[in-house]
DNA sequence: AGACGTCAAGAGCAGTGCTCTCGGAATATG
DNA sequence: CATATTCCGAGAGCACTGCTCTTGACGTCT
C-alpha cells in the first residue's frame, strides 16, 4: 500500500499526472495490473491518495519555515510563501496535482482533500490577523486600514466561519486579504512553475519571485 | 479544418482536455479517425490548435471590454480584471487549458502561444505604467511608491527589455507589479474556476472575486 | 487520355482502465 | 487437527485510446 503511492509519486515526477499507470505500477510492483485494484479501487482513487500525500507534505514543509521563524507577521509571511514556493520547484509535479488543472474528469474529493490542504490556509489566516492586530495597536486610528474594498455580507459570514473553523481571531477584512495573497500566491508560483511567463524569465525566475513575494507582503501585511 | 477546432472546442467543454479524442472527432465529422490525421498532426497539434483559438478569444474578450472603459487606470484594471474572469467563468475547459497544468506530456509550443498569450500581459503593463505616470503627476513627492521593494538588475533588465517590446514607456517598478497583479489575478480566477476555496466559497464565487480584484487594484494602482 | 495528388477507409499495433473468474495460500473456526 | 473462510494474486478479456500503414476511389491538371 505505501508501496504503491511510492511508486505513484515517483511515476509522477517521470511522466506527469496524466501519465500515471496503474498497469505501470503493477509491473513496478512485479504483480498484475488487476491485483492493484486490491488495494486500489481506481485510478482517480490512486490519484486521490497522491494528491492527500502531497498536501500533508506541502504542509509539513511550510510548518516547518514557520517553526523556525519570529513572530513578525511579515517575517512569517516570508516564511511561508518562500517554503511553498521551494516545495513548488523541488516537486513540479506534485504542485501540478495540487494546484493545477485537475486531471481528465475526476471530481475534487473534497472531504479526503480538505483536511490537509487547508492547513497552509489556515496559517495564513492566522499570519494576517497578527499584522492586522499589530497595525492597529500601533496606531489606534489606522485601524481599518483597506476599508475602501467592498465586502459583500455573504461573503463576510463566510469568511467569519471560516475564522472560527480555523480558531482564529480578527475581523473579515484580514481574513480576504488572506485568502486574495493566498489565491496569489499559488498564481505567481504557477506562473513560475509552468512557466508563463516565458523562457527568459524562468532562467530568473527565483529572484521575479522573491519581488513578487515582497509585494504580496504589502498586500497582507501593509507597509 | 475550422470544423475540427469547432467540434474540439465542444467536445472540451464536455469532456475537458482529458477527454479529448481525434476518434470521437472523427465521429463528429462523419468519417473515419485516420482521416483526421490528414488535417492534424498529432492529438498534441490539436491540442496547440485549441490553445491559440482560446488565447486569442479570451484577449478578444479582455480588448473589447478595455474599448468600453475610460482612461482611468483602475476602471481600466477593473474592467480587465472582470471580463478576464468573465470569459474564464464562461469557458472553464478554455481557461483551464490556459491556465491549468499543461496536458499530459506535451511541451508548450511557445512560439505558436505567445504571440496571442501575451496580448493581455501588454495591456497590463500599459495599465500599471499609465497608474504611475499618474501618480507622479499627481504628487512629484510620492514618486517611487513601493520602492521598498527589491528588484535585481537581471530582473530589472528582463522588465525593461519587455516594456520595450510591447512600447510602453514606464519604469521596471511598475512593470513588476504589473507582472505580479497578472499572475495573482490569473490565480485568483483559477482558483475560483478550479473551486480551490471550497464548495460553500464557489456558491459565492462572483462576491468574492469582485473583493479579490479590489485588493489587486490597490497592488497595481495605489489607493 | 493519362499521370498525379488529395482524400478517406480499413486493418492493425501497442497501450490504457477496468471487470471477471479461477486457483493457491493464509487464517480463523469447529 | 481438519475444515471453512477469507484474502491475494494471475490471467483472460472488453472497450477504448493514439497512431501508422496500405489500399482504393475521386478530381484536376498537363
Amino acid at each position: 500500500m505505501r508501496r504503491i503511492v511510492e511508486l505513484g509519486n515517483a511515476q509522477l515526477v517521470e511522466c506527469g499526472a496524466g501519465g500515471l499507470s496503474v498497469r505501470e505500477i503493477a509491473r513496478g510492483l512485479g504483480m498484475v495490473s488487476s491485483a492493484v485494484y486490491r488495494y486500489v479501487r481506481s485510478r482517480d482513487e490512486l490519484l486521490t491518495l497522491l494528491i492527500v500525500d502531497a498536501y500533508g507534505d506541502l504542509a509539513d514543509a511550510v510548518d516547518g519555515a514557520l517553526a523556525e521563524a519570529s513572530d513578525a507577521p511579515r517575517e512569517r509571511f516570508t516564511a511561508l510563501a518562500e517554503s511553498m514556493a521551494q516545495w513548488a520547484i523541488a516537486h513540479p509535479e506534485r504542485w501540478t496535482l495540487l494546484y493545477g488543472t485537475p486531471v481528465s474528469g475526476y471530481d475534487a474529493p473534497a472531504e479526503s482533500t480538505n483536511a490537509d490542504g487547508t492547513r497552509v490556509m489556515a496559517r495564513m489566516l492566522a499570519i494576517a490577523a497578527a499584522a492586522d492586530a499589530d497595525a492597529a495597536a500601533d496606531a489606534g486610528a489606522s485601524a481599518g486600514r483597506g476599508q475602501g474594498v467592498h465586502v459583500t455580507p455573504d461573503v463576510r459570514a463566510l469568511l467569519d466561519a471560516h475564522l472560527e473553523e480555523f480558531g482564529v481571531e480578527s475581523d473579515a477584512m484580514a481574513a480576504m486579504r488572506a485568502v486574495t495573497a493566498w489565491s496569489s500566491l499559488v498564481g505567481i508560483i504557477s506562473a513560475h512553475v509552468f512557466r508563463q511567463l516565458g523562457a527568459d524569465a524562468a532562467a530568473i525566475g527565483e529572484q521575479i519571485l522573491g519581488s513578487q513575494t515582497e509585494l504580496l507582503a504589502d498586500l497582507v501585511i501593509g507597509r
